[in-house]
DNA sequence: CCCGGCGATGTGGTCGGACCTCACATCGGA
DNA sequence: TCCGATGTGAGGTCCGACCACATCGCCGGG
């Protein structure tokens, strides 16, 4: 046999439901704005159940493609929408969980996507997006700011850094991955030794950051920023924090 | 106030569901292999009916982390699993059919992830990755191929490279990427002029990319395969190929 | 004439029950 | 001993009903 053999899915209605949908999108018949007719409408109409429908209709919304509010009104139904982040960072985190992914890859991939990142946002980020981060900065220097809250504006930092490098894929991705990492980064900063100490350094580095991105000095911020991430995450692995996983711990 | 208020976000009970195993797996009581109770007896454990707890199976099945399989016996049942290839890609296809992304966007996400994906290669990819690698080529270069079979190799080539460079993660990204702007190729290639010129040039360019890998020759085979996407992409936006987008082009 | 209350309407959300298909497990007859 | 009919339990599908909610529009009081 030449190839192996494909296995003939003959699937479930809701999949076919799924598909059918998904083809719309694709042939452009139904875009970011639309709305879908009720489902008891869409139903007999597919030729199939309500039951089926729905299930087709959850995971598009669980996708980001599909928002569905009830009541009545131009709000009403289900419309089409663009919302990635949430199911990509959702997809993400549940996998790390699953132990899909190393620490080491996660590590990797956070180094390139976020050196893109930061030369990105050295090139066209704009002034209020760097004004925000300032801000954020300032908000971790704050004197005996919690771990939990220092890792909340970390957070939202990198991926603030990321939306402005006007580049809305590495941003989503950017975002996913970092979130997908958020409790193990909270969990090795409440086992750090010298918090604020800690905290100082990396302030430090994020101030440096921020003034490379201001001044347009791309390759320099990516590569401290290459330096910063990597020696959190040496902290993750060195740390008394295990990895997620079921060993040890 | 504060803070802006939150909007509080009272669920509907499939989310509920999920959220709830979710939990379970970040706590790390269900894991890759693990059985999840039937569905007639892990709904009124969590107090829903079978239509809710089976919308939030339905999801966390799209999403790659559970796969369902009718029948009785070993393989019958809800099993964890770690899979999230499939879902990544639906995802992102998706999104980009609805304009989510550029096509400026996925061109340097690709860059970018493609860049490490040799990177990685090149440092620790198996001989058999790359002699599967080598067929893919050598099919690529068979007189007379057809467009369609081209770009099927072609997107097994980069897959194949991003799988092999150790990196699970970025493998997946560099993977959903890339299919998803798949059809795209596809159609750039069918409008090209002068297609077997072109598949020579793309073929040398393939032979060199391996080569590199195989010497271990990482930043030159980063280096090549950043200019072999910025090739092709170029020919998408000056084709008389569109982007699916409703904007201009 | 204006305006506030209140029911009609239509939407998604939920639920329980019923039946189907499938695959394994079992047991009986050849 | 072997083989096929049958039982059983799993998910897959469908149906009908009700609920919660938001809007629309009527209607009566001011």
């Amino acid at each position: 046999m030449p190839v192996e053999w494909q296995p003939v899915q003959q699937s479930r209605t809701h999949e076919l439901v799924l598909r059918s949908i998904e083809e719309r999108v694709f042939a452009g018949e139904l875009r970011a704005g639309d709305r879908l007719p009720p489902e008891r409408e869409l139903a007999p109409v597919l030729g199939v159940s309500r039951s089926a429908l729905r299930e087709a209709l959850r995971v598009l919304e669980t996708i980001g493609v599909l928002v569905a509010q009830p009541g009545r009104g131009p709000d009403a139904g289900a419309r089409i929408v663009r919302n990635p982040d949430d199911a990509l960072g959702r997809l993400l985190r549940l996998h790390f969980a699953l132990g899909s992914y190393s620490l080491h890859d996660v590590l990797e991939a956070r180094v390139v996507l976020e050196r893109s990142s930061f030369e990105g946002a050295a090139c066209h980020a704009p002034i209020e997006d760097l004004d925000e981060a300032a801000e954020l900065v300032a908000g971790m220097a704050e004197p005996g700011i919690g771990v939990s809250a220092f890792n909340d504006l970390d957070t939202r930092f990198h991926v603030l850094i990321a939306r402005s490098s006007g580049n809305a894929l590495t941003s989503t991705l950017t975002s996913a991955v970092r979130e997908s990492v958020r409790p193990l980064i909270l969990r090795a900063l409440e086992a750090v030794e010298d918090w604020p100490a800690t905290a100082r350094a990396l302030n430090a580095e994020h101030r440096t950051l921020l003034t490379l991105v201001r001044e347009g000095s791309g390759p320099e911020a990516a590569d401290l920023v290459e330096w910063h991430i990597r020696g959190l995450h040496g902290t993750l692995v060195d740390g008394p924090v295990g990895p997620v996983g079921p060993s040890s711990s």
